[in-house]
RNA sequence: GGCGGCGUAGCCAAGUGGUUAAGGCGGGGGUCUGCAAAACCCCUAUGCAGCGGUUCAAAUCCGCUCGCCGCCUCCA
């Protein structure tokens, strides 16, 4: 299995030395909900799980959640509410919105309010080791003091352009990051050596992953815009602080989500929640736009696109549905799951994977109409299926009495076209549809389902 | 200024040196059906932003030009 790395900018040979994947995806910092940058992101990222599982590796999956932060306390002054309110509703919005999406969950969710003392002990050594130094009660990584820094971003800090606001008058450096922050009065805090204050961003990170991962993980992951100054901070700070190298085998980074020209983002206010989304397309449908594009390869949000996977979505439940021969030749999917498995294993390759995944449905498709077995052909579309994560379920929120009332006027219809009623028949098949219920009149009968 | 990426049919999007340029959506024609729907069959890029170059051979490598985007500041 091939892997593109960022730190090389090559794609390596995945080998990771144990039977378990050690992986850490970045979360999400809780002020706020997840928008669709965020679902390109974790279903990316969910795929690419779901095959190293299907490859036969356990994977220890582990995504922090940024539960302390400027960002929250200042949302939480704004509202009114304790900062722990504020995170404790967006963390349980955040099950609410990767269930929905059917993202599998992480083996352990870490909250950097939980790691104070782990990320204490790896500040303490940083300083211990001349990396760190204390600067009015706050404490900063000394960047020229690791010479690595620039690795991942592939640029050396000389050409890193230093604007204002990385100057200030505490740090010796502007491009020296904070790994602790004093406290201001009345924000949250933590005691440390250095007094009251509270981790930086980065650190957490890197304490939380050590710790639940080891000095060394196979994958790291995040959305590209991670890649400086986060992880190239991370690289420095664990690797000064376990003085193991590399700290992380094969850096991951998936590409953006644009809306029209510009990337989508909190501070361009241009997002769709994935709440919103979800009113509009079903889950599948999101992961089938996500994945038709390149993991790697910017994605243009798209309506129309949505809408285009909405029905392709469709084609792949209809090909389940599809009825065969039991016992008749039947048709081979295994050339389909080779395919598969050769895509995915190139980098993960799921735009083509999926172009398999149709070639296997129009030959299902072409089995049943020549009568022949398709059961097994089905099995593996499932099997497939659930490697990328589609559910290729209906959604069906009817009611007992809603679905009675249906298969009632469809027995009436079946009646009238049985007696050549053809204007009654069609009369009640308009009533369904105004109900959102589309019919298909086969050969074994009259099946029903809900329109979109 | 530095680093990185993108430009392929009406739309989305694979392909990164060599058979007819994947797949999905949409559109056109046909088969089936009472009619639909679904499904199946056929058609829908002599060309991959443009111009040069390397090569027996380029969408694919190199150079230049044009257009677009991201990062260097919180961000998946």
């Amino acid at each position: 299995m091939k892997i593109y790395n960022t730190l090389s900018g090559q794609k390596e040979e995945f080998l990771p030395p144990g039977s378990e994947v050690k992986m850490y995806v970045c979360g999400v910092t809780v002020y706020d909900v997840c928008h669709f940058g965020h679902a390109l992101s974790y279903i990316s990222f969910d795929v690419i799980r779901r095959y190293l599982e299907y490859r036969g590796y356990k994977v220890k999956y582990v995504q922090n959640f940024t539960d302390i932060d400027d960002k929250i306390i200042n949302r939480a002054n704004e509202r009114k509410i304790p900062w722990k309110e504020l995170v404790e509703t967006y963390i349980a919005e955040f099950y609410v919105d990767i269930d929905a999406l059917n993202i599998k969950r992480a083996t352990i969710y870490p909250r950097a309010t939980e790691e104070i003392p782990k990320i204490i002990e790896v500040i303490q050594t940083l300083i211990d080791k001349g990396h760190a130094y204390v600067s009015e009660g706050s404490v900063y990584f000394s960047v020229k003091s690791f010479p690595g820094y620039g690795k991942l971003t592939h640029q050396s800090p000389e050409d890193m352009r230093v604007t204002e606001t990385s100057v200030t008058e505490t740090k010796e450096d502007p491009l020296d990051f904070a790994l602790w922050k004093t406290a201001k009065p009345g924000e949250p805090s933590w005691t440390s050596p250095w007094g009251e204050g509270r981790p930086g961003w980065h650190i957490e990170c890197t304490a939380m992953s050590i710790k639940h991962l080891g000095t060394t993980l196979d994958i790291h992951a995040g959305g590209q815009d991670l890649i400086f100054p986060h992880h190239e901070n991370e690289i420095a700070q664990s690797e000064c602080y376990t003085g193991v190298e590399p700290f992380v085998r094969i850096w991951m980074h998936n590409g953006f989500l644009q809306m029209g020209a510009d990337k989508m983002s909190k501070s361009l206010g241009n997002l769709v929640t994935i709440k919103q989304a979800l009113e509009r397309n079903s889950a599948d449908a999101i992961r089938l736009f996500i994945i038709s594009s390149y993991y790697r390869m910017p994605l243009r949000y798209s309506l129309e696109a949505l809408d285009a996977a909405e029905a392709g979505v469709e084609r792949f439940r209809q090909a389940l549905k599809a009825e065969g021969k039991q016992g008749a030749e039947a048709v081979d999917a295994d050339q389909f799951k080779v395919r598969f498995i050769e895509t995915m294993d190139d980098d993960f390759g799921a735009p083509q994977a999926v172009a398999a995944m149709f070639d296997l449905v129009r030959e299902i498709n072409r089995g049943s109409e020549k009568g022949m077995d398709i059961s097994r052909a089905q099995a593996m579309l499932k099997e497939l299926a659930g490697v990328i994560g589609f559910t290729l379920q209906e959604e069906k929120k009817l009611t007992p009495d809603e679905e009675k009332k249906i298969e009632e006027l469809i027995a009436v219809r079946n009646g009238h076209r049985r007696a050549r009623e053809w204007k009654q028949a069609d009369e009640i098949r308009k009533q369904l549809a105004e109900l959102g219920v589309a019919i298909e009149d086969t050969s074994k009968g009259t099946t029903w389902k809900i329109a979109r």
